[in-house]
DNA sequence: ATGGATGCAAACCATTTGCAGTGTA
DNA sequence: TACACTGCAAATGGTTTGCATCCAT
């Protein structure tokens, strides 16, 4: 199961105009590696990425795969998916609850909500199974780091492959 | 700012409970680590939990304090914070939506939901900070692994210090 | 007393990085 | 042609594990 072809092709062109704007360069495997993440519908990890695109590129390696699927995120082209690159944390509130998350300090606070308790699932995920659980997160700025001015904007060039926290 | 004692020592007595009932032993360093964890708003990690003991206990060693924590998770008195202990995974799709996951094999599926996207956040989360993204995180079982019969029902006493993918 | 628990150190594994060669713009 | 990009291999960092010793039951 994959994504329609038409609208791979619309974020094909759009990772094109923004590599484009940004002085990206459009090569081989960045190309290969952008089509696979477009096309599923899996949220596939690095190495299945890296899988996927061998057969067409069998030199690719792995960390460039990771170079650019870290570089389509900073280029906002692709996101990651949950809350990743972070560390396991341990919660002993055991009743229902959510999350608040700050972005920017990484502060996490627990709260409920009964419209969300009792929020009906869409047909789509019916379809798809059960559901044992329902967790949301939600993310923002704390009141205490919107106090604190914006750490650097980050300017499109020079931040870009770095890999930064999400 | 921290959990009610009273709360804690709720928590605290299930453990101890718990514990007794599935042969796991009460350790100094076990009912100090519980402790900083059923006391802590945070959601901890376990480098957190294990400087937030070492003062009390110089010797500990952050391998127990992974065992331990572990160890409550396998208990069922402590969850994990968010969908970790995978690999990141990246995502194509940059429309708001929200992600169905199947607990026994990782199927990730998207969904959206409009009821979702218009509903109010209680005042938590409004006194907490502004809100950038919500993401709803559905687990569940996928009706194809519905089908297969449960890999294994694990008993509480062996399985316990063994990590497993959550 | 005795089997589970701990601490140490070494192993692991996903991910990242330095560097020299390569290819795009 | 120049500079960004790639592949390799080695480093990293969070987490896990083997083993001898220790202690809660």
């Amino acid at each position: 199961m994959n994504v329609d072809t038409r609208e791979v092709e619309r974020r094909l062109e759009k990772f094109k105009t923004s590599a484009r704007r940004s002085g990206v360069k459009l090569t081989h495997q960045r190309l290969e590696i952008f089509c696979e993440v477009a096309a599923s519908l899996d949220h596939p990890n690095a190495e299945s990425v890296y899988r996927a695109v061998q057969p067409r590129m069998p030199t690719v390696s792995l960390d460039t795969v990771y170079r650019t699927l870290w570089l389509l995120a900073d280029l906002g082209l692709v996101t990651t998916l949950g809350p990743r690159r972070e560390t396991v944390r341990f919660d002993a509130n055991l009743n229902h609850h959510h999350h608040y998350i700050c972005v920017r300090c990484g502060l996490a606070r627990d709260f409920d909500s009964a419209d969300l308790n009792t929020l009906r699932m869409p047909d789509t995920v019916k379809n798809l199974g059960s559901v044992v659980t329902t967790h949301l997160e939600v993310r923002g700025v704390c009141s205490r780091c919107a106090k604190t001015k914006e750490p650097r904007p980050r300017s499109p060039k020079k931040t870009l492959s770095k890999r930064r926290k999400i």
